[in-house]
DNA sequence: AAGGCAGTACGAAACTAATCGTATAAATAA
DNA sequence: TTATTTATACGATTAGTTTCGTACTGCCTT
């Protein structure tokens, strides 16, 4: 796509990122008590993965306190650009369209929204 | 979701998907050769692939001749749904709607979908 | 019929991802 | 100051994925 150096993060790493994204910043335990809501893992495999994210370069660190503080090195905007071309290319064969069909169909949006949808349409078309 | 029985397709098996899905049947001979265009691999790699997502039954094959026939036994359009929702939940944090305003910004889309998607639009705000 | 080609089956190696136990050290509380 | 709690680091293990070599068998060609 260009000259940016993106590791496509697994699973795991995008619940982390994701947790991120949100926070701005947060310490592994805080990270590890937002996964531990929605899915049973021991505190240690939190730290192991940030730890390989932070290797790979996925995050950035602060050190100065003994509790490091977490940060996303990889902007969401990058990410969801990436996995959304790669859906469209493996999952709906190049065919953007019917993804956003299919998004509109199986997703309740309010008419704010929808106004906001149309109003992009428009000028779209022009 | 639902009781269907889903599992998750890693990257190879979607790309292998991707073929039988567009061929509609294919014998391992006839995947390999579309997958050599783009990728550098082994043919009894391709095989061994297959062989492993017939155990998971992600295809079905015919055995009757010698070359086994294959086709996809996950229907696109499920493995779309699940694929859309973990993207929608995991990087776009619920926010289905910026998926679909950053597709239509990011794509070339021709009047004629454009069009078939304000008709849609259209029908959800009534 | 013999030789070679094309197909499947299978095992093993190389990688990668995920999980967790244990060691160790800093901070805090008693 | 001693004991407890809370951190990080790191190694080992397990499970899953990908890759490919080799063996075997059926089928064509001569």
């Amino acid at each position: 796509m260009n000259n940016s150096n993106y590791t496509k993060p697994t699973d795991s790493e995008l619940e982390i990122l994701q947790i991120l994204w949100q926070y701005n910043t947060a310490t592994v335990r805080e990270v590890h008590e937002v996964l531990a809501k929605t899915k049973a893992a021991g505190y240690t495999t939190t730290l192991k993965l940030m730890q390989l994210m932070h290797e790979k370069k996925l995050v950035t660190r602060n050190e100065e306190k003994r509790t490091h503080i977490y940060t996303a090195a990889l902007p969401q905007l990058i990410a969801q650009k990436h996995l959304l071309q790669k859906m469209i290319d493996t999952v709906y064969a190049g065919n953007s369209t019917q993804l956003v069909m299919q998004v509109l169909g199986n997703h309740t949006t309010s008419a704010a929204e929808l106004q906001q949808i149309a109003t992009l349409l428009q000028s779209l078309n022009k």
